[in-house]
DNA sequence: TGAAGTGTATTAAGAGAATTAATACACTTA
DNA sequence: TAAGTGTATTAATTCTCTTAATACACTTCA
């Protein structure tokens, strides 16, 4: 299904999250179709389940994957993911907003970048319809 | 000078950094003044100069102080620490609004996040007065 | 019902990075 | 030249992260 690569400095969860998660956006693994046991998978690439089971946590935590105990993993329905996306933008907005809150910048300022980016944004746009 | 908090987790220079850069922006360290040397100050606390000497680098390198070798570290004019700061605080906002925004997040759920972290950072302020 | 398959939780071992310390060097000033 | 300053190098230590070992809990189905 995947395959490691031992020269790569990331750790192996890392790795076999990125592959599959490549692999359902591509639409190789289809939505609701049952991914290979914790123990199965760990078997096929040689290490160990906890591994595995940190991967498949983490894809069901970015909404790729759903679980059902005893049953097992599964690929998630194409809305799943992209809330998940949202989720992190959210992250990435709150960290950025501590930052510069705390750092004593005011609201208003903060919204007048948001402004100027929109701007920025919408003639980009506008040049890219040209072309 | 400054007090360290050995319940702290994070390593010593970065709390150094933390409390002499919060020094410099409120004012109570003046612009060309000369700052402790670094074995000085690691005797006031009890640590090792290596460990000032860091934080002062990582200071200096953020545009806080200046060094004249053999003569000392001394506070910078305020031009120099303040456009830096600003700047990397402006790229990350920039950054992350563009994100969200070719996700197609609008105005107002962006300025609703910004709302709730600055609800959340004042309820922790508040909760730090008490201990 | 019980065995086999599934995910989950806990704990510990191992490796590697990050932090801190020890020490020696180089520059400036008085 | 001595005392005070920053700097560089190396080593010891601490800590976090990753991975593994193992036991537990739930589901299914023969």
């Amino acid at each position: 299904m995947i395959l490691l690569d031992y020269r790569d400095k990331r750790p192996l969860y890392e790795q076999v999250v990125e592959k599959l998660e490549h692999l359902i956006v591509c639409g190789a693994l289809k939505p609701d179709s049952k991914m290979p046991s914790v123990r199965a998978l760990a078997m096929e690439l040689s290490i160990n389940p906890n591994t595995i089971q940190r991967a498949y946590a983490l894809l069901e935590q970015s909404g790729f994957l759903y679980t059902i105990v005893g049953r097992g993993n599964f690929v998630a329905p194409e809305e799943s993911w992209q809330s998940g996306k949202q989720l992190a933008l959210k992250e990435e907005l709150a960290e950025a907003f501590e930052h510069a809150l705390s750092a004593g910048m005011d609201k208003e300022s903060i919204i007048a970048i948001l402004d100027s980016v929109r701007q920025k944004m919408k003639k980009e746009a506008a040049n890219d319809s040209d072309t």
